[in-house]
RNA sequence: CGGGGCGUAGCGCAGCCUGGUUAGCGCGCCUGCUUUGGGAGCAGGAGGUCGGCGGUUCGAAUCCGCCCGCCCCGACCA
């Protein structure tokens, strides 16, 4: 039974001042959600029955892959953490309880759950396993954001994958893939699968669904011919530069006073930024100085040199550009320079550049890579809309919420955690292992911003709390509150899950709360319509109108819910 | 962590600069009557430690200091 007139669904006609994001405003205007502190949300009636609606599919979809769902504790014992190696992350929250033990609140759980594995697995007939569970998370955010976007704590469905080898690992990991692939067409989003970054933490594969939308923390470069990767790994064939400089035998020295940016060497002398060679000194955790180079017009991706160059990377203090790298800030350039080049790809064949002087208010010009220095070449550049990729189409790039991953781990628990298995021939081996991550919560925040309209909310149907909301127009006892009493029974006869306004408030109040709140279709019945023998009904998406016959209207509506996205 | 902003009734805000009786407005809420196909009308009413602590002052929402909370941008997000 779910009457309007005693549910709590709070609608606000205003969104609280501090929400920005459309997903944000929308879920605490439609009753659905409430803030207690920063990052962290109640979910009311309504939301939660989302919430539960999105979880649902992915059980499902796990299930149907083999997947054995558990449930593992949020607090967990630090010694795993030191074990594994995760202790030091900082998003991690750490505690003691009475007695002093050390304890911590999961961000993750591969350390309990591989434990389980590593003391109850022995042979290779225990193998393949797939464990998930739906559970809490608890990350203590730099910056919680946008509602439901980045909060401290949040329900996360995490699996894990156990496999003898790369080769039993790839097949749970392509399992996870169709898998995913359902639970996201399913949940009615538009979205893309993307290549990712595989972290400092160990791992060889990964990947990321997406669903674009304006509220998006991460950039996603696509192609029309099916490229698509995070713009934190992407890479592309880059724009040609208009008006390189003609070569020449050997470089020259140019005074460029005071012109200490890309910007300001460009106007003097008269060539585009794409012209000059910008450098980077950066100290390299282990191995010391490296000179990096891109394209004057290009930026710098950290992530992509860190994975180039295999270690930690941060930029050299202005006294180690003078002492460690010989050279002036704002004048740095690799022609004689002292230390490791490593040239973005890029640059490779470009003839007649520009590239700082290593003086005081003087660049070179003519210089050419591989002929008056020779660095290591390296992709190190953050691709740009415009961009081509193999095939040639054109790269765009679109914000996106990030909804689900998936990642290799191969041993990189198992083995501090003991995770082995007998072989046929009674060797021991480690386990491989993957793991798998999909946000419930950001299903819904990413459904209300790709759907939503001026009016409110519109659900998918497989996530909306209810499948359909009754407005029951007129006064309590008035005969077409009758007929939507006898409605409201019927439909939920149908099968339906109905939320039914029998409040004694106006027309229009009713239908703005119910466009509002989203659910995929609405069903009105009012004098003027049992009069005329119909029900109105309206497809939220849209908002298209179509009259239904009073007599069988349940069945005519279950009917059109069959067409609804 | 760096930068910016905000904190006064459930929500949205004014008042603060220039200190001075019972701190206002809209929406929402309660009661009654009317109204009922697009956020109704009239009448009456309830609701506020002005984020907290301390200071200045005869007197502080208002001035000063410290603290707390929240939001946005960036950094960060193994």
């Amino acid at each position: 039974m779910t009457r309007l007139s005693s549910y709590f669904l709070p609608t606000l006609k205003e969104a609280p001042a501090d929400a920005e994001a459309l997903s944000h405003k929308l879920l605490v205007r439609a009753g659905m959600i409430r803030q207690v502190g920063s990052g962290l949300w109640t979910y009311l009636p309504a939301g939660w029955r989302a919430h539960r609606k999105a979880e649902q599919i992915i059980r499902e979809e796990l299930d149907a892959i083999g997947g054995q769902e558990m449930l593992m504790p949020v607090l967990q014992p630090a010694e795993l953490w030191k074990t594994s190696g995760r202790y030091a992350i900082e998003e991690l929250f750490k505690l003691k309880d009475r007695r002093e033990a050390e304890l911590v609140l999961a961000m993750t759980s591969e350390e309990v759950v591989t434990t389980h594995v590593a003391r109850d697995v022995r042979s290779y007939r225990d193998l393949p396993l797939i464990l998930y569970h739906i559970q809490t998370k608890e990350r203590d955010e730099p910056r919680p954001r946008a509602g439901l976007l980045r909060t401290r704590e949040f329900i996360m469905k995490d699996s894990y994958s156990f496999d003898r080898d790369e080769e039993g690992l790839q097949h749970s990991y392509d399992l996870h893939i169709k898998a995913y692939d359902n639970i996201f067409d399913r949940a009615g989003l538009r979205w893309y699968r993307v290549e990712s970054d595989v972290g400092m933490m160990g791992g060889s594969a990964a990947h990321e669904y997406m669903a674009p939308c304006p509220a998006g923390e991460n950039e996603v470069a696509l192609t029309d011919a099916g490229y698509a990767a995070n713009v934190e790994i992407a890479s592309a064939t880059p724009q040609a530069v208009d008006g390189l400089p003609s070569a020449l035998d050997a470089p020259e020295p140019v005074e460029t006073p005071g012109a200490t940016t890309i910007e300001a060497v460009s106007n003097m002398l008269g060539v585009p930024a794409g012209a000059l060679i910008k450098a980077f000194p950066v100290m390299l955790d282990g191995r010391g100085p490296v000179l990096v180079l891109t394209r004057g017009d290009h930026r710098l991706n950290e992530l992509k040199l860190q994975n180039a160059l295999g270690a930690a990377v941060r930029p050299a203090e202005e006294g180690e550009v003078r002492d460690v790298f010989s050279a002036v800030p704002g004048f740095i350039g690799p022609v004689g320079a002292h230390v490791e080049v490593v040239a973005d790809e890029a640059l490779r064949g470009l003839r007649g550049l520009v590239a700082g002087g290593n003086e005081p208010d003087l660049h070179l010009r003519g210089v050419e890579p591989g002929r008056d220095f020779e660095p290591s070449w390296a992709d190190v550049r953050t691709v740009e809309a415009g961009d081509t990729d193999d095939s040639g189409a054109t790269i765009r790039i679109e914000p996106a919420i990030e909804v689900g991953n998936i990642f290799k781990l191969n041993t990189r628990y198992t083995v501090p955690l003991g995770g082995t298995y007998l072989d046929e021939g009674g060797v021991e081996h480690p386990i491989y292992m993957g793991c798998y991550g999909i946000g419930p919560a950001r299903i819904m925040a990413a459904a209300v911003e790709q759907y939503a309209d001026e009016a409110g909310i519109s659900w998918p149907r497989s996530l909306s709390p209810y499948d359909a909301e009754l407005v029951g127009l007129g006064k309590e006892g008035e005969p077409a509150r009758e007929v939507a009493e006898r409605l409201y029974d019927d439909l939920r006869q149908a099968g339906f899950d109905v939320l039914y306004d029998d409040r004694d408030a106006s027309p229009g109040e009713k239908f703005a709360d119910a466009e509002l709140v989203g659910c995929p279709l609405r069903l009105t019945v009012g004098k003027k319509g049992v009069e005329a023998g119909e029900v109105e009904a309206q497809i939220r998406r849209g908002r298209e109108k179509r009259s239904l016959p009073l007599d069988g209207a349940a069945e005519a509506a279950a009917e059109l819910w069959q067409e609804l996205a």
